[in-house]
DNA sequence: CCGCCCGCCTACCACATGGTAGGCAGACGC
DNA sequence: GCGTCTGCCTACCATGTGGTAGGCGGGCGG
């Protein structure tokens, strides 16, 4: 008999595809069921009902989000080539499995109190460090003075979200002229740009 | 009798309303018939399916926006300050019915490729007005040279959606701190200075 | 006045959905 | 060998879904 373990995960990472592609009511147990190869009571063996299954989905990518995103920023390099470094490492996180970016979107818009709720205790001390960095960074002169920390840490989640979750979408306006490359690159450019004082920039 | 026009006009309004709150799949045509206030087959008169529904919404928004957008664009004054208040137009657009931007939003994510097609059949010569614009500014020296035109539309667009779509959800990670006004504000911020030549920055 | 069509209705249908009941084969402790 | 528990199954159910058939009243042109 194939591991109980095994099945578990199969099932939770067919339903995170599954629903980051279709949502979650626009997906069936019936289909998820299918993906997996098993049939549609098997899976209620393991999660005992759609609901549950939903919050496992979401528990699996937030543990992995937590373990995952300061790993990537402690291992940028410093200065504006870390900023640079961290802020790819953060589309890049969300790009190479586009599901997790769409997942979280449909997620704020299907529930957003109880996502608010979520990601406010789970995630809010890894902004709180990025935002006490800002800071920093002001009271040095190396930051703009007129950012404001917060809104600011939002926007550019915002912006990274959005340009991973249409990935295959791509250029919607502009069919070959915004490849994905050249939008994580303007993505950093804006974010780096809009952050720094003026007089910080350096050469190669 | 009540007038026909009227009865579809509240349909599209309500379809409108609850595709945005609850999406297409998690809407249904009784729910919309409900909230009108009439029964299922009712509605079904002026729609003939929910298929068609759903293009109806999809395409009265567009309407909407090509006549409303441009309006918009061509009011703002001139200068950095037209540029500001252009930026804050496209936010507010979305933002005084924020159902507008969750609709669009789960819209690309339950279709993407249709509504790619559409966007880019609708939208994409407003588009190139903008991106042309900003290449007249590079040639004269009031916008950064390194500004990928195409991608920084798209980036910024992201961001008013995002920035609008969550209005009620408000701050998740910042409770307080990043009420919607001081988003908007940094939206703004985060555009102008990565888009203008910083020596270009002006005096009140 | 009369037929007709428009707008809305009640009644119904086939089907998919989330979920349950209960069986059955194999592994496993005793 | 034997009960028992695990993991998956077949069969079933109540409910909600998108959609249809057909009736009914009232306005409107002739």
């Amino acid at each position: 008999m194939p591991e109980p373990v095994d099945m578990r995960q199969r099932i939770l990472q067919e339903a995170t595809r599954l629903f980051a592609d279709r949502g979650y009511q626009g997906t069936s147990i019936q289909a998820v069921a299918d993906a997996v190869g098993i049939r549609k009571p098997s899976l209620l063996y393991h999660f005992s009902s759609k609901e549950k299954l939903r919050r496992q989905v979401i528990e699996a990518q937030l543990t992995r989000w937590k373990s995952e995103i300061p790993r990537l920023m402690t291992q940028a390099r410093g200065g504006q080539d870390r900023f640079a470094s961290t802020v790819m490492a953060l589309v890049g996180f969300f790009q190479e499995d586009s599901a997790r970016a769409r997942l979280v979107l449909r997620e704020v818009l299907d529930r957003p109190q109880a996502t608010e709720a979520l990601i406010q205790e789970q995630l809010q001390p890894m902004a709180s460090l990025v935002t006490d960095y800002i800071r920093l960074g002001q009271q040095a002169g190396r930051v703009r003075q007129d950012v404001d920390p917060e809104s600011y840490v939002l926007e550019i989640v915002v912006m990274a979200l959005g340009t991973a979750a249409v990935t295959d979408v791509a250029g919607a306006l502009f069919p070959q002229r915004a490849s994905q490359q050249r939008r994580v690159a303007e993505l950093v450019r804006i974010a780096r740009e809009s952050l720094f004082e003026p007089h910080s920039r350096r050469r190669p």
